[in-house]
DNA sequence: CGGGGCTTACTAACCGGTAAGTAAGTGTGG
DNA sequence: CCACACTTACTTACCGGTTAGTAAGCCCCG
């Protein structure tokens, strides 16, 4: 694969800044298509043409090049909220109908998500306190748009409930995404994921929700 | 007889069956704390007391003994049933929801298919088919008895609604036990488990169902 | 002309799998 | 009832391949 290193492709070679999300970009690939074990350095410096030792020139270790990983994962995914900071009460999960709506188009990103999350179940994995941690803030969020909506409404919830139907939403996405990306023709990703959630916020708020979402 | 001690096999070697069985329980230990990738055939091996080379006399390779591990979880997780075939109709969830609150003490089990599910999102993995077969066979059978309570009910089902229902049942177990492996005290894996179904059922059948389980 | 970006070269650790040898059991014919 | 043939259940040794990480040096750009 690697024939002549000589040519000069571009006019100059990439600024650090540039490199190392290009680097990100195509971690973020490896990761997902290979997870993180499997998936070496060597993989990822090859997507840009360097060797695994220029990667590591810019990251210092396969695990810190995770946790970038990571953390790059999140801006792309609020990418498309444009400065607009995260939506509480019903716009939320409007909001989250509209990701997985987009996210059957971005199936690596979805791919990389599941692999890692999955992967972080291990005993001692490195990335297992940051999806620890994300799902812990996601539950917050989440419940606290459960409770608002409810208030809203004049609608009591039981102990808990708004945690139970905060982890019941997350979990039907994110268990739908999985099925979704092992047999994309028989899971309708968008429909599955908005049907779930419509259903579990009707029985938690004891009526009807509108989640249709233009844009 | 008198003279042929039938003697307790404690100083002889074990079985074939029995040694086969040792090294599979350990295997999806193994697995289901360090993932396929990452457990090696010397994990498991010392965990039995011999070397990989033993363990591979009896399976042949690794992706052997990953199948037989797949097969062997299967063999555990329906051994509560004893005999009795798995239900249909509404005793069907019941007997989902009492699957999930058996694996709220069977860590190991639920760890071991949570790692492996989402190992086998990634390329090629051995598991892959396995999963995808699983969750194809499981949303069958789920989505054949929403029709059937359905149809008991006089209920009639939109268009691939009996499908995207079973769907997400699934998807809310799955994703829930992801949740749960990662933070214990954060979700009642039982009850939410409990919860979720139900909402999702009472929206589909447009009525309250009866999950109750004694036993 | 200096330093960042990168390569080449290397290391030490593992990995799964194979081959060959060995000790212990099992079956059987005389 | 036992000797001999054969099978089973491993072990030790080794192979080729892959891995992350280190060190040192080259080269181009500003």
């Amino acid at each position: 694969m690697a024939e002549t290193t000589e040519q000069a492709p571009k006019t100059t070679r990439p600024s650090r800044a540039r490199r190392r999300e290009e680097i990100l970009a195509a971690a973020t690939r490896v990761f997902g298509s290979k997870g993180y074990h499997q998936g070496s350095l060597g993989d990822v410096a090859a997507q840009v043409g360097i060797t695994h030792a220029g990667v590591l020139h810019h990251f210092g270790s396969k695990d810190k090049l995770l946790w970038e990983v990571l953390e790059y994962r999140d801006r792309v995914d609020v990418q498309h909220l444009e400065g607009k900071h995260i939506p509480g009460g019903m716009d939320l999960f409007r909001h989250l109908v509209l990701t997985a709506r987009l996210n059957a188009d971005r199936r690596g990103i979805v791919q990389a998500y599941a692999v890692l999350t999955g992967e972080s179940v291990t005993d001692g994995h490195p990335a297992s306190s940051w999806v620890a941690e994300r799902f812990s803030v996601l539950r917050g969020e989440i419940s606290q748009a459960v409770r608002d909506v409810a208030a809203e409404r004049d609608v009591s919830l039981r102990d808990g409930e708004a945690e139970r139907t905060a982890a019941a939403v997350i979990a039907v996405m994110d268990g739908l995404q999985l099925q979704w990306l092992l047999d994309p023709d028989a899971v309708d990703l968008a429909a599955a994921t908005a049907a779930a959630i419509e259903s579990i916020l009707t029985a938690t708020l004891g009526g009807p929700v509108d989640l249709v979402v233009e844009d």
